[in-house]
DNA sequence: CAATTAATTAAACACACGTTTAAATTGGTC
DNA sequence: GACCAATTTAAACGTGTGTTTAATTAATTG
């Protein structure tokens, strides 16, 4: 026979019942456990069973906490994501008019937005980028504005003033701004491989970004 | 009560056995079927019912015909991705060595093959860009040498010899290139959407694409 | 025309999922 | 110190999954 409940030591199979302590904020937890998967497997992947485990707690406790795996990803948008799209759109506030500062700007915040938050490149390609993604309604209604739309917009009056390559669609610059961006981000364990790239770091991708941008494969060269 | 069996009229409601006059290829059309999930939901998603009603018969058939749903994607990569790498591969054989026209090329051939394929993009996105895409490994092992190393190669000589901007990195560069040509198709549905830019037709993208790697922002203009 | 092979379906299997409910335990309040 | 609210678990529910098996029908072969 075994001792059915109420054993003293702490945290080996506890049952049910408020925890004695009181646990550091589980609420938090739940939303960083549940960002982790969703950068990893993706949002309709990670189960709550998952997420819990990996904070530690029982399912249950995401329809305490929550009220179901739909409204969990919503607070994860509120609290985790959207804070860091203000961030950059404050960079982009900040830059001037020149359409080379706001180039430099955004590819520099971009960097910095990855470098603080590791899970955005692959939470990006799943979640916007993937046909079915379960964020692709939150760029376009709610990032779209704050950012893309922002950018093309003081593209397209700089260049109507004449201050970059008229060949440039300046809504299409936006695209090419994050395919040159986010992307490579999102692949870089790819082509770190398939490259033997290790010696790549993010220093000489910026470089490399603000070269192309510049000049194109007709820059200055050394011959 | 119902009559149990063998109705003489066709095709509504059949029972088991095998159907009269020779069904046109079954196989086709479930690899058909499957690709047309995989792009639209994801492969991991796509489920053996799903294909099976698409295709217009039963999940047992998946089995009878691949085995499982493993040798299904096996197949489909096979049958219907492969191919699609081999004519890319052969364009880039054809251009010569001059790094403007290798990189011509590959934008042509991209947007060949895409016009071609329409499920590509969505398939590459969430298959070989996602973390845990069933095709990276494809891609890092079969496609690769055939594309990308390839393409890096070539340039890298080309870049020894002067003939482009020195500041840019030559297995970067194809990374770029990547993001400037198959990431836009698949964000496509997304920036149309946000920029109001149903005028911007295939041309005028591989213009602008053209027209950035040429000179990127720099580029003459009518001031 | 009988026997065999090919093609197909229906049904069942065990498993994982999101959710709900009831019970259990602790913390705070009067 | 008794009561109520807060927090947590275990267990069960129904649904969808990939796969397997048996049965059924048509085509092919001798």
């Amino acid at each position: 026979m075994q001792v059915p409940v109420s054993k003293p030591r702490a945290s080996a199979r506890r049952g049910p019942g408020r925890p004695a302590g009181g646990v550091a904020d589980q609420r938090e937890r739940l939303l960083d456990a549940a960002l982790r998967s969703y950068a990893k497997i993706g949002i309709a992947a990670a189960s709550l069973r998952r997420i819990a485990s990996d904070a530690g707690v029982t399912p249950a406790m995401v329809h305490y906490y929550f009220g179901s795996k739909e409204q969990l990803r919503a607070a994860v948008v509120e609290e985790r994501v959207m804070p860091v799209i203000a961030v950059l759109r404050e960079r982009l506030d900040a830059a001037g008019n020149d359409p080379r500062a706001l180039v430099t700007s955004f590819v520099r915040g971009v960097h910095a937005a990855v470098a603080d938050n590791p899970w955005l490149p692959s939470l990006w390609v799943r979640e916007v980028l993937s046909e079915t993604g379960a964020l692709r309604d939150l760029l376009v209604t709610r990032i779209s504005p704050q950012v893309p739309q922002l950018l093309a917009k003081r593209l397209a009056a700089a260049q109507k003033q004449g201050d970059f390559n008229a060949d440039l669609d300046p809504r299409l610059l936006v695209v090419s701004l994050i395919g040159l961006t986010l992307f490579p981000f999102a692949a870089a364990p790819i082509w770190r491989r398939i490259f033997a790239a290790a010696d790549v770091d993010n220093d000489a991708l910026l470089r490399h970004t603000l070269a192309l941008l510049d000049h194109g494969m007709g820059g200055l060269n050394a011959h």
